[in-house]
DNA sequence: TTACTGCTTATACCCAGGTATAAGGTCAAG
DNA sequence: CTTGACCTTATACCTGGGTATAAGCAGTAA
């Protein structure tokens, strides 16, 4: 059983910050001493561990939420655990479209830049956007 | 020349969003007529459609400045030009690669759920989760 | 006992990207 | 010459994801 900085140090988290996902229902209220010390399990570094690796997979806290809420098995039917987690792939599916759009948008410019299509002298201006794709292209 | 009223209803946008842009630098200040009134030129409104189309794109509002200003040609050189966008696309890929690596450790737990691998029952619980293959992956 | 570190809470603040509201000036129609 | 729609500014507020600070207990070591 670990304190508050325990625990923050080992995961790279202000204490503050395990305050604050308690209090929006991120983390459960932890076992406390007598004097009202938290003190956090084992299965509480884990979510903690999950929780900050889904973040860094691009998660939002309230994804992240819905996530631990089905591992937490609340009474959600398969049928139900299948619709939320489609909806989170499409929209991610969704997202990492769009971002390869704006990627193919980008890459024309950086190639035609290198090549020195556009003005090369360093101190003069570069014309890459004198007409510029992506506002064409819409 | 259109006023403000027509400019945010043509793009779907809040007129305090043109003021908001035009506050933090993102839009120039338009001309005004004598009473004071903003007047968009159509060089605007097509500024005004890349920056929404950039933010469809999913591009924050300063990366979307930073490419405003190479496209204004702010004396900057094709090499600068060019580390500038190549930070962005880098930017990019890794966000894109980032969701895919998700999207990949997802996949599996949709077949599984639909397959009825899992308690299919309607009310039942679903044990996907069980042990948890993002929290298991890392 | 005092000092020090660590814990507690509440409250306030930060950034991003806006939205809402209030108080007032402008302009065209009737 | 008033009404109503539209514009102006300033200011306050909102969500998301925290961080900072203050005031006050808890526990330990000299």
């Amino acid at each position: 059983m670990f304190q508050v900085g325990e625990v923050s140090q080992r995961l790279g988290l202000n204490p503050q910050t395990l305050y604050f996902y308690e209090r929006i229902g991120l983390m459960p209220s932890p076992q406390r001493t007598a004097a009202g010390y938290r003190l956090y399990d084992q299965p509480a570094l884990d979510r903690l561990t999950f929780i900050t690796q889904a973040k860094a997979l691009g998660l939002s806290l309230d994804d992240i939420k819905d996530l631990l809420a089905l591992q937490d098995g609340q009474q959600l039917s398969c049928q139900q655990v299948h619709s939320r987690l489609l909806k989170k792939v499409e929209h991610i599916d969704e997202t990492i479209a769009k971002l390869q759009t704006l990627r193919a948008q980008l890459a024309p410019l950086l190639d035609q830049c290198q090549a020195g299509t556009a003005a090369a002298q360093p101190g003069q201006q570069c014309v890459v956007f004198d007409t510029n794709p992506i506002t064409a292209s819409a």
